[in-house]
DNA sequence: CTGCATCCGCCTCGATACTG
DNA sequence: CAGTATCGAGGCGGATGCAG
């Protein structure tokens, strides 16, 4: 409980007392697609600790960065505008991860032997932040992916790109495949026909729009 | 040597097993403002224990995020080209990091009764993330600071802007203050003139120059 | 059943001392 | 000057308990 600091008149130490700790971003990863129970951040952050959960949580609602909507039965956490603000950054700290990844999805520092774990959740985030505004002028689309099992919409317009939770019924089209096909298809490793070949990928819908994955995104 | 890694296949679990942990990004912030010796480093951190200090720039250089520069009795650490992209990430988490500052320079996480401790060294990166480039069309100037002693220079051209440590002969303007004078000028909660006057604030040179400073900085 | 609080073993951290 | 070695304190991770 003793919070430790940096102390520091600096604005990135403080941004780090914040949400330097352990576990504190990938909290808000979580809560930057939404709102979400308690059990669900229990479920998108596996091996946290749930009293650490709960310490990070109370933590960044008494800091302005999170807090409680609904009440009771329907409780859940959410962004304040503070934390919403830290979209961009998180965009930015994700594209800079990216070069990191090897072919098989491990980062540098792998834990010896054990598979990484993948949700598709997180590549919701992963996605808009691969979103490029500048190559999106005038477009204005939605697409539905279900990535083994998940489904989310992307929302683009007005040059920005935003990922939202659930199915959307006005979806221009809808993508069904998995994580690793899509990064597949985007380092250009394989091809749509291919993949739709090895169903691995199924796209219903208008087929201009699927393409706009690979001219908006990078 | 375990190095606790959250083994997710996600770019900002990645990011953050290769960065996120204490201290790291703090060697960043300085790394950021140019290649420093080890015991610059401890210098600019106060309350890092060396051990730390050393396996975080071991860790940092096997990932290839930093990287030894010169040999023997000359031998520096500094950023490689994967940690200078950390640029515009850091300038976001700064400016993001402002808002939670009280007039006192305090974080709302401050050390019971402790001061917080300032460095005009860290200023350097602030100043760079308040820089706003689309301010900046045909700007062209340097600007030489010397803060509480420490000068540095801040170089600004093609929409961009770069702090470099040390003085510059071609410099615009001198300014000679200290950072808690500049931030109430930057929040217009007090006038040059009045700073002038209290012997807080010496200008030398172009004054035109010096108000680009409330132009093209926020 | 969800949403935490408590407890405990371990590992990281922080401070100091020490060495090439 | 540039680290390495050591050790106590505390944060973290996992299991369990408990209240609404």
């Amino acid at each position: 409980m003793s919070t430790r600091t940096y102390n520091q008149s600096c604005s990135l130490a403080i941004a780090l007392d914040l949400i330097g700790e352990r576990w504190t971003w990938l909290i808000l990863r979580a809560l930057l697609t939404g709102p979400k129970r308690y059990g669900e951040l229990v479920e998108q952050l596996p091996g946290i600790g749930t009293n650490l959960l709960a310490e990070r949580l109370k933590s960044l609602c008494s800091n302005g960065i999170a807090r409680r909507s609904g009440s009771g039965r329907q409780s859940a956490y959410e962004l304040t505008a503070a934390g919403e603000q830290l979209r961009p950054v998180t965009h930015g700290l994700i594209c800079w991860g990216r070069q990191f990844w090897d072919k098989a999805g491990n980062g540098p520092v792998p834990d010896r032997g054990v598979p990484p774990i993948s949700k598709p959740e997180w590549d919701m985030l992963a996605i808009e932040a691969a979103f490029r505004p500048e190559r999106s002028d005038g477009v204005q689309a939605i697409m539905q992916f279900t990535l083994s099992g998940f489904t989310f919409h992307l929302v683009i317009k007005n040059q920005e790109c935003r990922a939202v939770t659930g199915p959307c019924v006005a979806a221009d089209v809808c993508i069904t495949s998995d994580s690793a096909t899509l990064i597949a298809l985007g380092r250009r490793e394989t091809s749509v026909v291919n993949e739709e070949d090895k169903v691995r990928l199924k796209i219903e819908g208008d087929r201009q729009v699927f393409n706009l994955l690979f001219e908006l995104f990078e």
